[in-house]
DNA sequence: TTTGGTTTTTAGCTCAGGCTAAAAATTTTA
DNA sequence: TAAAATTTTTAGCCTGAGCTAAAAACCAAA
């Protein structure tokens, strides 16, 4: 039986719920598909008799394997289009994401594994986030930490963000942050605890605590 | 107002057969959009109160300037889409028309544009049909006949096709015709009208009429 | 011009997926 | 543990887009 897109975004939602916190209950559903808690009562009762997802009444939503697999296959869609459209199409790595919640519903497993192929398999999303392969394997990031977790001495290369809003991605280009690039720590200013970062020992860049809280990073060796 | 999927289905269907036939009768959109004549009538009086479209009862349906515009740009999206799964993700030319009618309907100007930049403005589809440029100006194919029309002695090249159901264009593949081939048409059996044609003058490709009737050549110089 | 056939419209129904408002269940707090 | 607050569910309604069956309009031929 074939999903509709609104029946995809739940399967999505309970997944990227149950990847963060752990527990999908009914309202923190309807805050990320954007419907009421009734709506969401009412799709999840759905999804349960087709065997997407398991629920009970007042118990919260989980996936099952083959709603869990679907999910995968949905942030696997998103994700390539994502690098499809900031690598070949030249977009702002800020603007990709609800054209990439279009397109995700498009199509089957053959269109994306030759968009993968066309891509050449990319490991990471514009943003730094894992791209699930054809099998349903999430490859995880590994040793990646918030940038705010750095010391004084500390070099490391950018490697992902928490927050993925064109709002802080925006202010990143400002600072001229972008995946890749590396930097040392410097300085740790205890007034407002932001940090000075350098770039090849040059360029300064100062970061806020704030913005360094949803940069994720990767240590490298001294 | 932002049309839905199955509205701009709608203008695409009147468009096609504007171009064509020239009168848009209830029954023939109904074939089209692949619903009963009711659901038509129903349609059409919302686009009309939307104007999108001129429709008096028992009248047929025209496009309004707007509705033509949408309708070309829904046929540039289509062309361009189909070329990209063709060029990029390697599919055959008898593969695509569903997948383009799914991706036509995503995003706006700006995708568009930019896929056809990416793309390297084509001027024609993988079956050989116009791609509307960014102003909706259809660039008319030149000097297009069927391939029924040519007589003993003349060269041609193969440009497009009348019939682009996957039947139809598996057929050609199993001829080996494809677009840009020439031939030289050498024969013409009288019996049963079919034609023979040479490819560089080795190559043997015999033509029942029925097929030549839709494939579309334009005559080169001796 | 009247009769019959075709096409279009109307009327009323269905289904998916939303919504609000009120009721019920659960959890927290006093 | 009882009252208050929160969360979830139920009930009933709406909209878009389709459907069928029957009525109405139109066209054509006798």
């Amino acid at each position: 039986m074939r999903l509709s897109s609104s029946q995809e975004n739940y399967l999505k939602a309970i997944y990227k719920l149950e990847v963060g916190d752990g527990i999908a209950t009914n309202q923190s559903l309807a805050a990320l598909v954007e419907a009421t808690p009734a709506s969401v009562t009412n799709m999840l009762r759905k999804l349960t008799e087709a065997g997407w997802v398991e629920y009970q009444a007042y118990q919260g939503a989980t996936l099952t394997p083959s709603g869990r697999n679907e999910a995968v296959t949905l942030v696997r869609k998103h994700r390539l289009w994502e690098v499809f459209l900031v690598e070949k199409l030249h977009y702002d790595w800020d603007a990709v994401h609800s054209l990439a919640e279009e397109l995700e519903h498009i199509g089957g497993e053959e269109l994306i594994n030759r968009l993968d192929a066309f891509l050449e398999h990319p490991a990471y999303d514009p943003h730094g986030d894992p791209i699930p392969n054809a099998k349903g394997v999430v490859r995880i990031r590994q040793h990646a930490i918030a940038a705010s977790e750095a010391v004084v001495g500390d070099r490391f290369v950018v490697c992902g963000v928490k927050d993925s809003s064109s709002l802080f991605l925006r202010h990143l280009d400002k600072l001229s942050i972008c995946l890749g690039k590396a930097y040392t720590l410097i300085d740790l200013l205890e007034f407002d605890q932001s940090a000075v970062w350098t770039e090849k020992d040059s360029a300064l860049t100062s970061v806020s605590n704030e913005v360094a809280k949803n940069v994720l990073i990767q240590l490298t060796d001294e």
